[in-house]
Parts: structure tokens; sequence; C-alpha cells
DNA sequence: AATCAAATTCTTGTATACAAAAAATCATTT
DNA sequence: AAATGATTTTTTGTATACAAGAATTTGATT
């Protein structure tokens, strides 16, 4: 697939920078990169680039680069702008969903339901995100999709760890069922209501989002 | 102020797009843009790499680079977004506009109105842009405000040239009037319903939009 | 001992060299 | 003459070499 060296560091990269292994701040030293994927710095370079376009490397000039470190307000400018998206997922959603979709995102709330007693933070986080996943397919704006997609990447590796509050999960899932509903409702207007409250800034899940922050965050600003 | 080649020959080149002086599907020989520039092909790559990320250059592998060539349907996607991000810009302003940029809005939008009766097209284009910028700003989010930006640098190598039907900057200038109110008001609810009709992919802009595509947009898909 | 300056080392940025893949050209065959 | 296949030429991708700017270390001075 990825025919070049560089294509092929990229994602893996990312992936470290996403999940958290390479955190915020970090240097990215070209030799030493170059010497742990096996490659001259060239391709090293060629990815560290791209990355540093869609933001989750910060190069500066002559100093080499780091694991882009964001300021808090960032992280809730750049929450605030997903909510919208999200928002307009949904609401696009309701309008153009297919009978299969509607399906596939009913069984994709059943399966995120069974865990609703549960306390089971890593699995729910998973089928959580793969419900939302399917609300992006659904608007049937594959730009849309993309941006959201892109922008949870960036947001991801601010999460320490996700949100383990007792009863989260079943306030989250009775929330997707409303708002599952509304899509395949076609009820466009209370989707989009639904999903601003359901990532709301001012809501829970954002407070519960910067709970969860580094201790870091609470000081320096790049 | 950029201290590498890569990132002199970058903003010059990322313009020479956005402005159509590149079009769409233009092959971008790194020997011919490096001697162009009177580098090596080293820091044109690096150039091309990150344009490729923010979507305004294709890069195929061993193929080379081209200008990033969309459809009708991703641009009518990446418009619908567009239109979200302008409401949501016009819905935080109306909510964190300050007395000083309430005053430059007013300005900005009697300049604008100024040109009502004319077939200024090249002076309003410019005009309604600035407005655009100050409503942007004053939504206080500098991530929007980036993105938004981003998003319509990456649409403009798509107009061939701006809109000139008799009648619409007048019309332009007074949705433009209606929604300066409203943000200046504080009418959040407002603000945003008025931008989305301003911008709506419904509406008169966005078929002013498609008329003004060029032809081979008709066929094609990437 | 602390501080500042000079020199050294290390790292980044660019150029060049080389290898491999794609495109183009040319020859051969039907 | 058209089509197909082999060969040449271009062009991309990677490695290496080199230059210039940071960072660090060392040494001198107060």
């Amino acid at each position: 697939m990825a025919t070049s060296r560089a294509n092929e560091i990229l994602p893996v990269l990312e992936q470290d920078i996403v999940t958290g292994k390479l955190t915020p701040g970090t240097r990215l030293d070209e030799t030493v990169l170059a010497e742990k994927f096996g490659v001259s710095r060239t391709p090293i370079r060629e990815a560290l680039n791209r990355l540093s376009t869609s933001g989750l490397v910060e190069i500066r000039p002559r100093r080499g680069a780091i694991v882009a470190a964001i300021s808090v307000q960032d992280l809730m400018n750049m929450f605030e702008v997903m909510a919208d998206l999200e928002a307009l997922c949904a609401r696009l959603a309701a309008r153009r969903i297919t009978p299969a979709e509607k399906e596939a995102l009913r069984a994709a709330h059943v399966d995120c339901h069974a865990l609703s007693g549960t306390e089971n933070f890593d699995e729910y986080y998973v089928l959580n995100l793969r419900l939302h996943d399917l609300l992006y397919k659904a608007s049937h704006n594959s730009f849309l999709e993309k941006q959201v997609c892109e922008l949870r990447r960036r947001l991801s590796p601010h999460r320490r760890l996700q949100v383990r509050i007792p009863g989260r999960i079943l306030a989250s899932s009775n929330e997707h069922g409303a708002l599952v509903k509304a899509v395949i409702d076609g009820d466009a207007a209370l989707a989009e209501k639904l999903t601003r409250n359901h990532v709301a800034i001012q809501g829970e899940r954002f407070t519960d989002f910067l709970a969860t922050l580094p201790s870091h965050y609470l000081q320096a600003s790049a």
C-alpha cells in the first residue's frame, strides 16, 4: 500500500503520538528516529514535515521537532469546533442515512448499551468510537468525516486516560439512545441539539475531559 | 522571518495555487520548480509535502505532484462544512465580540455598503473578505479562525472568477447588514441563522459558485 | 565559586549522488 | 500502418555529504 518509506513511517509516528506513547513536548530527534526505523534522515524529515502541517508535530526552525504541545485554551477551542462538527454530522445524518446504515447504527448502540451496567471503560471507549464513526459516515459528507476524524486524532494525545466516573457509561449510553432515535426518525434539528449537548463544552463531557488533563497544562502555553 | 528556503517557497507556491496561477491538475515538476526558485530539489519536496497534507497538492506515489483536483461532490461537501463553521463563528462572535471589534465590524460593513449601488466586484470581493475575517476574529476561537481561513484558501483555487451577477452586491450587503446587527446585538441564534442563509448551500451563493466552475469539473473525479 | 566568553560538538537544513520505478522512445512483428 | 515489446530516458525516492546555526562544554576571569 504505502509505496515509500516515508509513507510507512508517517502512520507509525502518528499512532505513537495519538496513543500517547510519545507525549506532548517530546523531542523528535531525526537521527534517533532514522536509526529506529532503519532509514536515513530524509524520509524521517518528510514524515515530520507532514505531521507538522496536520498539527501533531511542531517544528521550530533550526531547533528541531517536538510533539505538539498545546494550551488549555487551544484545547477548549478545538473542543468547541469538534462539538459543532459532530452536531453537523448528526444533522446531515438524520437527513441522509440509508436503511443499511440505520441498521448498523442500531446495532452499534445495542453493543454500547450492553455495557451500561458495567464499568468496562476500555471496551466502551472502542464501541463508543464505532458508534460515532457510523454517524460521521451517515452524514454522507466525506470531507466532513475526514475533518472530524482528524480533529479527534489531534485531540486524543491530550487525554491521558479515559474518563472513569461511575455511571458515566450509563449516562452516555442513554444520550446515545435518544440521539440514535432522532437520527433514525430523520429529526435533524433534534439530532443536532442532542449531539451538541452530548459533546458540549458546557456539559459533563468536557469537564470530564479537563479533569483528565496532565498537570503540565495548568501552567504553560506555547 | 522564514528562516529556511522551504519556508520561503511554501507560501509562494500556495499563493500561486490559491490565486489560480497554477490551476488544478497542473503538474508540479520538482526539477523545474527547483530551478525556478534557485534551490535544490530538497526544499521543493519539503514544500510540496506540506502542501499535500493541507490538501492543496496531491502527491501520487512515484508519479509526482499535481495541484489538487477535486470533484464537484468534494466541493459541495467542503462548502457545506464552510457554511457550518462560518455559522459557528457568527454564533460565538455574537456572544464574545468586544466593543472595539463591534466598531471595526460596523466600519467594514459601511465600506461594503458603499459599493451597494455599483458593480465593482473586485473591490467588493476584498471588502467582503475583510468583513468575514473580522467575524472570524470576533469568535475569539483562534483554532476555529484558522480552520475557516484554511478551508477558504482551499476553496479559492476553484472559483475561476468572482460572481458577477447584477444586484448581487446589494443583496449580499443587505444580508451583511442584518448579520452585523445580530452580532452586535448579541443575538447568537439569529446571527447563526443569517450566516447559514448567507453562505447556504441551498441559497444563491452556492449556485453562483457552481456557475463559475471551470468546465472540467463536470466530468472527472479524483 | 560563579559567571561569562570562546571553542567545540551536535543538530538542522540544503545540495548532490545514486537507485529504482515510471514514462517515453524506438524497433520489430504481424 | 498499427500494435506490441524492449530499450532508453526521465523522474521520483532515499542516502550521503556538506554547510551553517544552536547547544554545550570548557576555560578564563572576577
